[in-house]
DNA sequence: ACGCTACGACCGAACGTTCGGTAGGGCGAA
DNA sequence: TTCGCCCTACCGAACGTTCGGTCGTAGCGT
């Protein structure tokens, strides 16, 4: 693996894990087996690695969210993409999803870098605004608050990442299908959906460590 | 007020906001007209401060459930009052409970303080914990894996810190209805209930700001 | 009413350490 | 010889914390 995206890696891991706030371009640096001033050569600054990673991250859930969509008329079928595909995108990349979540108070208010991030969230929220609108329009749900439902639906779906374990006794299909089933019952959705996503078509991010989260060799794990 | 309550709202406040990692003793002495020095002379460190402001969030909220928890022994009455709860005193008490709920990691690793809120943590997870094992074993329940019921309907309580806004469109007895409803679908509850919670018996957090989020003067306010 | 003492509240200045970032050089491969 | 890569050495600033000292005020014996 090259330099660049071993400190990718490490940053994921360690911004997860302890916030941005609190890693040291130090700390990463003893991560990757360099100096602070190595760290420099691949990097134009702290901040700009933080928000390549959100850009990359954003792009990436985006694009695979236009693909799942792709085809898919029914408001119905629709949601179930959207949270099916969220879930499965937070189980599989805990890391990255994390910073990606929680880590948008750390680009500087006003940077172009912290505006950029807002307006691709805004942008993959959109598909759930229409969606959800779409379908209160043709009368398949009956929502009485859409920004109630939709911001509870997805807290439910990004609270993934903060729990879901590949070894765990709950599959992911199973887990995704439960979260489907949940969010058509609270829009009370006349349809049906039996979902098959194919977990194929979700971003790859190169960086997320693709291990047990909870067997860690440095004894230095998330909380739960 | 004594200035030991004026150093906790704004601690509350600026670790909500922008973190405890990326929050200074300095920031927070400017923010009660004090000088860095000052602030010592009311708190021990920066860690027992943070540390001492989640004690106490996480006894009010252990004290409160077991308060409305108190002769209801019906699983579903009890689960219903788990999910109300939660989610009212994250609406009600944002800064609180994004400081509770996000920085456990800002406490050193093995140190007391932290085991303390650890343990806090898991006896206010308990009661969800008996409460969906107690509504299994009696058949009221049909959940296929409680402890993904349990983190997902937790996370989607908790979120509610994350975008609830009292002038919103949904009155906070809607919000929690709403979501009583949303858990007992997820666990197939045989039995529905009608939830009247009585929002004088939830925690009071004396540093809690009761203003609106939204209209913040010094232009800092959450993302969303 | 007076002076003396005690104390809580707070400040200015400094401590040692760590922060993000930079300058310049060494070194191996092409 | 050049270039990519990473080093040692270092900078100014900010960090959490401590220390000595200064206020104002409450209490109290006289």
């Amino acid at each position: 693996m090259d330099a660049g995206m071993k400190i990718k890696a490490a940053a994921i891991d360690l911004f997860a894990r302890d916030g941005y706030a609190a890693t040291s371009i130090r700390d990463l640096a003893r991560a990757v087996n360099m100096t602070n001033a190595g760290i420099y050569h691949h990097v134009t600054s702290k901040e700009a690695l933080l928000a390549d990673l959100m850009r990359v991250g954003q792009l990436g859930l985006i694009d695979a969210t236009d693909r799942l969509l792709a085809h898919r008329p029914a408001p119905a079928d629709r949601l179930a993409v959207l949270i099916g595909s969220l879930t499965a995108i937070h189980a599989l990349n805990p890391m990255t999803t994390r910073v990606m979540d929680g880590e948008l108070r750390s680009l500087t208010p006003g940077s172009s870098a912290r505006d950029e991030i807002i307006a691709l969230r805004d942008r993959y929220e959109d598909r759930w605004r229409t969606t959800l609108a779409e379908g209160a329009d043709q009368g398949d749900f009956r929502i009485p608050d859409q920004r109630l439902t939709r911001l509870a639906l997805m807290a439910m779906c990004t609270g993934t990442s903060e729990w879901y374990r590949p070894d765990g006794d709950a599959s992911l299909e199973r887990v995704c299908a439960e979260f489907v089933a949940i969010g058509l019952a609270s829009v009370r959705s006349r349809v049906q959906v039996s979902m098959r996503l194919d977990l194929s078509l979700l971003p790859d991010y190169p960086w997320e460590p693709h291990v047990d989260p909870r067997v860690d060799p440095a004894g230095r794990h998330p909380i739960r």
